[in-house]
DNA sequence: ACTCACGGGACGCCCCGTTAGT
DNA sequence: ACTAACGGGGCGTCCCGTGAGT
């Protein structure tokens, strides 16, 4: 009779003891040794659940996208509106990927180690090809939605400009770890580029 | 004086190795080895020239910044006005980040490579957020110039924009270097940015 | 639990892989891969019982210095007096340190190995500042013995003496190992001095 | 026309440097390059003087004897009778062995080193043979004129005392540099031999 | 479900000695 | 007399993955 454990939530465990390696010094730093030091378990645990080092980053990546998204719908909003305009809507999503508290720093160091691996890695590159498709379909969404009520200019190309706003984001993640600007800095930006993407606030 | 070397040349081939091999598979697959390899020399041969790891990544990096700003004032201008507009200078600038060909898309995955390493080292953050600076500055000025000959709105805060333009650059190359989108599109969004801080073009 | 083997015994096996090394060449022929091949397995084995070179080191000066101890009391003796003089006792401890065979000269090169290395090496000085000390205390212990029953001249410092008598043996013990002297030379001169030490025997 | 170099001074300068680093840290602290770093001069260089660490090694042994007989002539006599008795001279040229002061304790570091190389390094040993039949030798002259004249117990052998006193030396010597006694015990030590073998003082 | 034992490969670093060249 | 360039080998360390075993 196996002892009785939470499968799943010893991967959880594991994926953040992977994400606060990555934190520390990046994906390199990331190896099975550690990462079973860092859970607290022996190597040969860690390898009962992640038989490879490619399988547990994967997990450790996946888990992370989950709880950014999590975070999206369970944040408390200071203006809970019933019906909330499109650039609420997706600021409500984009902020949660800046690096504003000890957690979402950590989800966005993550997210840049995963970022850069895949501008090499065709197999990952693959899976963020797939995100970024979901984000850029909504916030298209939401500028056309944007049109329709009139808060978006008509002149812009929604699909262009989901583009171009997703590419901000990234790079305000990335230059608010490196030190770049506070991310404070990166939420005013990120606001001043709404700006031009919805009239209302 | 022993064999006649040209040291300088010597290191600036080694750069070109690691600066493909980056290209190939990012950091992690840059080895001394492998270096010495790609280079065709001996591991000896190349720690006659760099000593450590550290130092010849540090060097390839240096150069590979140095090729960008060459290839600024090199490359043949389509409309070589005597007195560029200050769009036309900015532009000219950042595009030769963009992995528009193979050469500057090599320089990209290096680039990448060193942001996300800078995201998790001070020290190399520290020289990025110079680099990062002087760009910052140039685009700042250029802004100024575009307030006062009228090609760009007062109402926008230079600094500022010249923060989120970078930003802009930086999501791009990395969207770009994913297949996000093309590089042709990666221009195009650029162009499109551009639009919104310079009314002539 | 897994695959059943003797921890101690595999140590053990290694650390008599490493004296027979040094017996060969001193420390420095002392290296990781020399001593998994010498002890028949793979350096990774090798790493998997000693992580490090130092604790690999530490290990067999240990297990040296336990198995001259074990020598001191199994050896026969050939005239077992129930109550043996003082004598008798320091003899019998310090012919063990000395190469009079094979065993015991492979004993002695280790003994000199780390000798010298502690000559500059602080950590390994004090552990065998320790070691001194307890072999000093004995002495000096039977040194008092032999003045209460008459066999050593009262006129004699025991602290003093010990000390110069460990002198004595740690210089026969390299003399004899570099052929100024034959083995059964310094055993004679260590007899000759013992003479002065105690009138008996 | 070369350069005019004194090359025996060149090669005396060499040879310090060695010391210095074996006092340091032992023979395997000596390499080529630290030698050469330490002496202020390129490895090319060092290597002009000296072809190999092996000639290095043994010219730097060669003249830290030569030093410590030079110092036994030199060193000023507190007490220079015209006719020292035996014991002065013996004493005179051991003291000199003795870590009793900076330059002494180098020299001790040195010869330690060596005394534990030979041990396992058969040519190295010979050289040694030769030096220690020398010292021996001269000690035996000393003891017998000694009990020609009648400060030295008749009783004794001469051969086997002075091969014990030439043990007491070494051992006190590297007892001193791993911290067993101070080098001022060493010396009373010593001194306390001596009464053994010369009554006079 | 979990563990230890183990192999084998790689890595960054270091070092020594030779040689071509001034 | 002196130097830079270079080859090649070795070192200690680390790491990953497999599999026998409980």
């Amino acid at each position: 009779m196996p002892k009785k454990v939470d499968h799943r939530s010893r991967r959880a465990d594991i994926a953040e003891a992977v994400w606060l390696l990555m934190a520390r010094g990046g994906i390199e730093e990331v190896t099975m040794r550690r990462v079973a030091r860092q859970a607290r378990m022996s190597l040969g645990q860690l390898q009962h659940y992640f038989a490879s080092k490619e399988t547990l980053l994967d997990h450790a990546f996946e888990l992370m996208t989950e709880r950014v998204v999590a975070r999206t719908s369970t944040r408390e909003d200071p203006e809970p509106d019933e019906y909330p305009s499109s650039r609420t809507v997706v600021r409500r999503a984009l902020v949660e990927m800046l690096p504003l508290d000890e957690e979402r720093t950590i989800d966005a160091h993550v997210w840049v180690a995963f970022l850069a691996r895949a501008s090499t890695a065709p197999e990952l590159a693959v899976l963020l090809r797939k995100i970024h498709a979901e984000l850029q379909g909504f916030i298209i969404e939401e500028l056309r939605r944007g049109q329709r009520d009139g808060s978006t200019p008509v002149h812009l190309d929604p699909s262009r400009e989901a583009r171009t706003l997703l590419a901000v984001l990234d790079g305000l993640i990335v230059h608010a770890l490196i030190g770049h600007h506070t991310p404070a800095e990166a939420e005013h930006a990120l606001d001043n580029h709404l700006d031009m993407l919805f009239s209302d606030g």
